[in-house]
DNA sequence: ATTAGGG
DNA sequence: CCCTAAT
């Protein structure tokens, strides 16, 4: 290992017999059944206010570990503050920071001899080579966020942060030790005898929003941020392998089968949560990874180098109730950053001390923003949207937010009007062309006969439904021109 | 802040 | 989902 050693090797048997869901056991057992419980941030003074995080400090660095130090654990790289403000609203000033993050697991020793003086350089580095590609496209959409955002608040509850739990130690990694992680050292990991061994390099933790009054104390931001990456990785996450971006569903191949023995640097893996109510089967796809940019570099040895990255919490099917990490708004990306195997081009120009990296052409129009990682409707959510609109029609759709998404955070009542309008067009064509989960045909029946009960020459806003089911398209023409 | 629609 | 003109 070195400086970085932070690395997750995972052995896995090459028998005929073998299959994924053993690597897929072995990273779960090495990497998720860890219990995290404390958040280290370099902050010098426990009270937060602007002055004490600077906005020049575009690399602080966060820790977490849980209290086994021979166990693994991560950094949390704050790379980049994003966006650092304040502003008044009901009558108190809260603290809106955005920032990325990026994880690394690492073996716990040593993390002591934090030194929060020499972690500007290298972070900014680590941060110029791994995130460049995607913070382009994520500055582009930061005018937006900040308004979005604003919806988050509406119905839910105070942004106040609990006070609870106490600890609050400070053992910050290595600036060094960061950073090197980030590189990717191909390590020649010999596949003898039919085992193939394994290293990942790292886990990326999609971006987090925080929110919290500026009269928070560091320790609750801790205990904010931590209740963020539990969100994220406590419950039950399920490992899905990556061969060349494409997700690998079937467990039973084995991995000489999908070449994973072989020189697979695209090989990744990903964090997704467990569905647990709906998805009967597959978990509500996950987003696309269109990010794993094709590798260059055709490091023709027997490594394989794992990219690793965390899924956004697709709260999704899990509807309102799993919603209750409200307190710490947890806006994570689609886009998992690669810190792939793609060889890092080794910082020439020391551009040392750079404050501010990333600034001229980006802080132009740049500041937050991030789409909303996408949360597919689940059939319970699509339920509820379609109790509510029978009731209350197709143009109150702030009455409809709070009737039946009033704690679905991440559901606005533009999103529930979007996808009233996406449900009217699926149930308007061939179950063939519909895409996702299959929604049940007679909640799009329900939603043919709500719009159309609905539609405008409707004279009565009558109240329940009571229109015959329409089963086909054909039929809801046959009421238009009923009429 | 909401609505209503196009992108 | 995002972006916005119009309320």
């Amino acid at each position: 290992m070195d400086t970085n050693g932070a690395e997750v090797q995972i052995d896995a048997v090459e028998k005929p017999s073998e299959d994924l869901t053993e690597v897929k056991s072995c990273v779960n057992k090495r990497v998720l059944n860890k219990s995290y419980n404390s958040v280290h941030l370099p902050f010098y003074s426990d009270h937060v206010s602007s002055a004490c995080i600077p906005r020049h400090r575009n690399n602080v660095k966060m820790g977490i570990r849980d209290d086994d130090e021979n166990s693994y654990s991560f950094n949390h790289n704050v790379t980049k503050i994003r966006a650092f403000r304040l502003h008044s609203r009901a009558g108190y000033r809260r603290i809106r920071k955005i920032f990325t993050t990026t994880k690394h697991w690492k073996s716990a020793p040593k993390l002591k001899d934090y030194d929060p003086s020499n972690n500007t350089s290298l972070g900014v580095k680590s941060f110029d080579h791994n995130r460049k590609s995607i913070y382009m496209r994520k500055r582009s959409q930061a005018e937006s966020a900040s308004k979005r955002r604003k919806l988050f608040h509406h119905s839910s509850k105070p942004d106040y942060v609990q006070e609870t739990s106490s600890e609050s130690i400070s053992n910050l990694p290595k600036a060094k030790a960061v950073t090197s992680s980030f590189i990717n050292h191909k390590r020649s990991f010999q596949s003898k005898d039919g085992h193939v061994t394994l290293s990942i390099k790292s886990f990326n933790v999609p971006e987090l929003y925080i929110e919290m009054p500026e009269t928070s104390t560091v320790g609750s931001l801790k205990r904010t941020v931590m209740e963020a990456v539990t969100a994220i990785l406590g419950g039950e996450l399920h490992v899905g392998v990556l061969l060349q971006g494409k997700k690998i569903r079937d467990d039973s191949i084995t991995l000489k089968q999908t070449g994973i023995s072989l020189n697979s640097d695209t090989l990744g893996f990903m964090l997704e949560p467990s569905f647990p109510q709906d998805s009967q089967k597959e978990p509500p796809l996950l987003p696309p990874y269109d990010n794993h940019e094709p590798l260059s570099s055709s490091l023709a040895s027997p490594i394989i180098n794992l990219d690793c990255s965390v899924d956004p919490p697709l709260a999704t099917s899990l509807d309102h109730q799993l919603e209750n990490n409200q307190e710490s708004k947890i806006a994570s990306t689609e886009e998992i950053v690669d810190t792939k195997a793609i060889v890092p081009v080794e910082p020439l120009n020391a551009e040392a001390l750079s404050i501010v990296p990333l600034n001229h052409n980006a802080s132009k129009r740049s500041e937050l923003s991030q789409r909303r990682t996408r949360r597919p409707f689940s059939v319970s959510e699509v339920e509820a949207l379609v109790e509510a609109v029978e009731t209350l029609g197709t143009g109150r759709w702030r009455d409809v937010k709070n009737r039946a998404f009033d704690d679905a955070n991440h559901r606005t009542y533009v999103d529930l009007k979007d996808k009233w309008k996406t449900l009217v067009h699926t149930a308007s064509i061939s179950p063939q062309q519909r895409r996702g989960e299959p929604v049940p045909q007679d909640l799009l029946d329900r939603v043919l006969a709500a719009h159309s009960m609905w539609s405008p020459h409707q004279s009565k806003p009558h109240g329940k439904h009571q229109t015959e089911p329409v089963q086909t398209p054909a039929f809801k023409v046959c009421l238009e021109f009923e009429r």
